[in-house]
DNA sequence: AAAGCGGGGTC
DNA sequence: GACCCAGCTTT
């Protein structure tokens, strides 16, 4: 049977792949179950973040919420309070939703087609090909960071992978390479090198299975590839923010379920006018957010923190209630909590700092 | 096609 | 600081 040469040229880069990841793969979590349900759970959590960071959330998620219906039924409060930390909120709320939709529409069972699969909220190509091809053993690529670093070294492809003609190409070539038979396993085992080996700033080409055919490799161009576009440098914004008391009730309020951290609690506050004193900004915020009347009293602690797109220095003063019934103004809902419940709600990881040293000095 | 969306690790 | 990470959605 003839075949032709790029067949025989990938399947050799597959094998040397498999191969090196039967023996060096990590013990995770989510590669001891064939679940749908668990390895959806991880894909959507291993978006953009590291499996390090994964791991905890993601056992606590599946003992609070052990089934997709369990999942479903419950509050998205109760969601968001189990993602908390781990960013990109719009990744739960979309599994939120989706979990209500595979109730609903498919008596509980995750979908098996690849276009069923791909149409649940917060899935795009990446995790639909994922949960396809390690789960259903479909033989479907992926394309993530790891795979776009490992294949544009190793076929020495100079295109700009930050674009969208550039993330075209590699989802191409992913395709045309990814195997009929363990499809999973391949997929993981490209990842896996990415990961470990085939590193972003210092590759550990010496005990890489792939370092003999490879085109970077060959002409040392390794920490040339892949190319990609820089971002712009992020501004920095202030933000001032207060601690609402009214007797031992303290006042937070709800984020917009869109956007920026959607859904989640926080102080309120806002950014800083020009020309404007910390202290006024934290009063005219309070009052345009929910129309109550504070007095500014004393600083209370600051929080530096690094978005993706920009920075902000939070800055926290006690307040005292002085006038005013809240009415979410620019905001979705508010309490008065007392410290023994305030853990209960999501915070961002800014505002988190705030209610640690909060929960430490009250107790 | 580009921008918005978190948080943490690394150099 | 900038870059990167098992990306998706909206505009």
């Amino acid at each position: 049977m003839h075949q032709h040469p790029a067949m025989k040229l990938s399947k050799r880069f597959r094998n040397a792949l498999v191969e090196w990841y039967s023996q060096n793969k990590r013990d995770l979590p989510w590669r001891r179950t064939r679940s749908t349900y668990h390895i959806w759970l991880s894909e959507i959590m291993l978006q953009q973040t590291r499996v390090e960071t994964v791991i905890p959330y993601y056992t606590r998620f599946l003992q609070r919420f052990p089934t997709i219906e369990a999942l479903a039924k419950a509050d998205l409060q109760e969601v968001l309070k189990m993602w908390e930390g781990l960013g990109y909120y719009s990744r739960v709320r979309n599994m939120h939703k989706a979990a209500k939709i595979i109730t609903e529409e498919f008596s509980g069972r995750f979908p098996e087609s690849f276009r069923e699969i791909l149409d649940l909220p917060g899935i795009g190509r990446y995790s639909a090909g994922a949960i396809s091809s390690i789960a259903l053993d479909q033989a479907r690529p992926v394309l993530d960071g790891n795979v776009t670093r490992v294949l544009s070294r190793y076929f020495g492809i100079e295109t700009d992978a930050s674009t969208t003609a550039g993330k075209n190409e590699f989802w191409k070539l992913a395709e045309e390479i990814v195997p009929v038979e363990n499809p999973g396993t391949y997929n993981q085992a490209i990842m896996e090198l990415g990961a470990l080996v085939c590193l972003p700033r210092n590759p550990n080409c010496r005990v890489c299975p792939l370092s003999t055919g490879c085109q970077a490799k060959r002409t040392d161009r390794q920490h040339e590839l892949p190319v990609r576009k820089r971002r712009s440098a992020s501004p920095h914004f202030n933000i001032g923010a207060g601690l609402v008391w009214k007797d031992d009730k303290l006042l937070i309020t709800r984020r917009n379920e869109d956007g920026l951290l959607g859904g989640l609690w926080q102080f309120p506050g806002g950014k800083q006018e020009k020309g404007e004193s910390i202290l006024r900004c934290v009063q005219r915020e309070i009052e345009e957010e929910l129309g109550v009347k504070v007095l500014v009293r004393d600083h209370f602690m600051t929080v530096k923190h690094a978005y993706t797109h920009f920075r902000i220095t939070l800055q926290i003063f006690n307040c005292q209630w002085s006038s005013g019934e809240p009415e979410c103004k620019a905001c979705t809902d508010y309490r008065w909590v007392d410290l023994e419940e305030i853990d209960d709600f999501p915070f961002p990881r800014a505002n988190k700092r705030v209610v640690e040293k909060l929960l430490a000095a009250g107790g």
